[in-house]
DNA sequence: AATACGGGGAC
DNA sequence: GTCCCAGTATT
């Protein structure tokens, strides 16, 4: 059921929150400032990705690219070498496009605007909501996974968070908690909650400030909640490498945008035929990825002389990188283990 | 409305 | 193995 209007006692709900957030926020570097870049790259960073995770990412980010200016200056291959490991690759190219944006588009001066800074590149109505907020105090709700799971456990609340009407449910629904100043720290409230006390397993209602209010907790269902009918399946994808070196140089090439692990490097997927005789050894690794099973399988080709590095170049616009070199690009987990690998051996002897 | 998009952690 | 994570873009 929804709520019509404003209810008082959703709003002291909010308050009670907001008071737990003063004494129990985490201490996080993008706590501690209200630079609407800073917290933008910390938004973006954090989309399905976990603070543990993110943290030093963010650290190495802002360190290097300290504002929008420089952002949008870089090379695409540098931005890209900052997010090594960090998935969801298309997060990193759009960052840079949204940073040329702000400098065309809105005269290098951060939107101030909840409507504005949704025009941005890769961001959603989660972020914009979540930036204007914390940074300019619009009262807008940034719903994510916390908050569906939050309030769905405090009205156990069984509306299924998988519908397409479920963002604009839930935003009504903590638009009635949400108090009139503060609303950044709202939102964030929210998310520490969901993050260390209503948590997806095992939560800890015992520590939570609203346990006495909450619906589930009176009768222990909070694991009901929230209700998620959608179901995603793994496909399996079989990938085939050339790893070809002559000595420690060896052959890469640039992916495309318009699939998985959008512009990382990868290997050669095709030789001249008779540069098999070369083969030294091939593996198969098994990688899982969130929605595929895959297979790669990696031929090792032991090149007798640089010159055939050379030729192939011209023919399949391949790079040559050296294994110092290498470490300036992107590649996937399972390439970059490889890689990893074949180094280790090289200097065993 | 449905699907694609990574990698890590908890259980 | 399963599920989830400070979601967004595309179709």
């Amino acid at each position: 059921m929804k709520p019509k209007k404003q209810n008082p006692d959703f709003l002291y709900l909010g308050k009670k929150l907001l008071n737990w957030y003063r004494i129990n926020a985490r201490n996080l570097p993008w706590r501690s400032t209200r630079n609407p870049y800073k917290i933008w790259i910390s938004e973006i960073i954090l989309q399905q990705t976990q603070v543990k995770q993110g943290l030093q990412h963010y650290l190495n980010f802002v360190q290097r690219f300290p504002n929008v200016e420089t952002l949008a200056n870089a090379d695409t291959d540098e931005v890209l070498l900052y997010w090594k490991g960090l998935g969801y690759y298309s997060r990193a190219l759009n960052l840079h496009k949204a940073a040329q944006q702000i400098i065309t588009d809105f005269e290098g001066e951060f939107p101030q605007k909840y409507e504005e800074i949704l025009k941005l590149k890769g961001v959603g109505k989660y972020t914009a909501a979540a930036i204007a907020s914390i940074c300019y105090h619009e009262r807008k709700p940034a719903i994510d996974g916390n908050f569906y799971r939050v309030l769905s456990r405090l009205f156990a609340d069984d509306y299924d968070i998988s519908q397409a009407g479920a963002f604009q449910y839930f935003s009504e629904l903590a638009l009635q908690m949400m108090p009139y100043e503060a609303c950044g720290d709202f939102n964030q409230a929210i998310m520490d909650l969901g993050a260390e006390v209503c948590k997806p397993k095992q939560p800890l209602c015992q520590l939570c400030p609203l346990a006495a209010d909450c619906m589930a907790w009176q009768t222990g269902a909070m694991a009901q909640f929230p209700v998620k009918t959608k179901k995603v399946k793994a496909t399996d994808l079989a990938l085939q490498y050339y790893f070809v070196h002559f000595e420690n140089r060896f052959l890469i090439r640039q992916r495309a945008d318009d699939f998985i692990w959008k512009k990382l490097y990868e290997f050669p997927d095709a030789i001249p035929e008779d540069w098999l005789q070369f083969r030294q050894s091939s593996i198969v690794l098994k990688h899982k990825l969130t929605h595929k099973n895959l297979e790669i399988t990696i031929d090792t080709i032991a090149l007798p002389s640089e010159a055939l590095l050379e030729t192939l170049v011209k023919q399949y616009s391949y790079i040559i990188v050296d294994t110092e070199a290498s470490h300036q690009k992107s590649f996937p987990k399972p390439l970059e283990a490889f890689i990893q690998q074949w180094e280790q051996r090289k200097n065993e002897g």
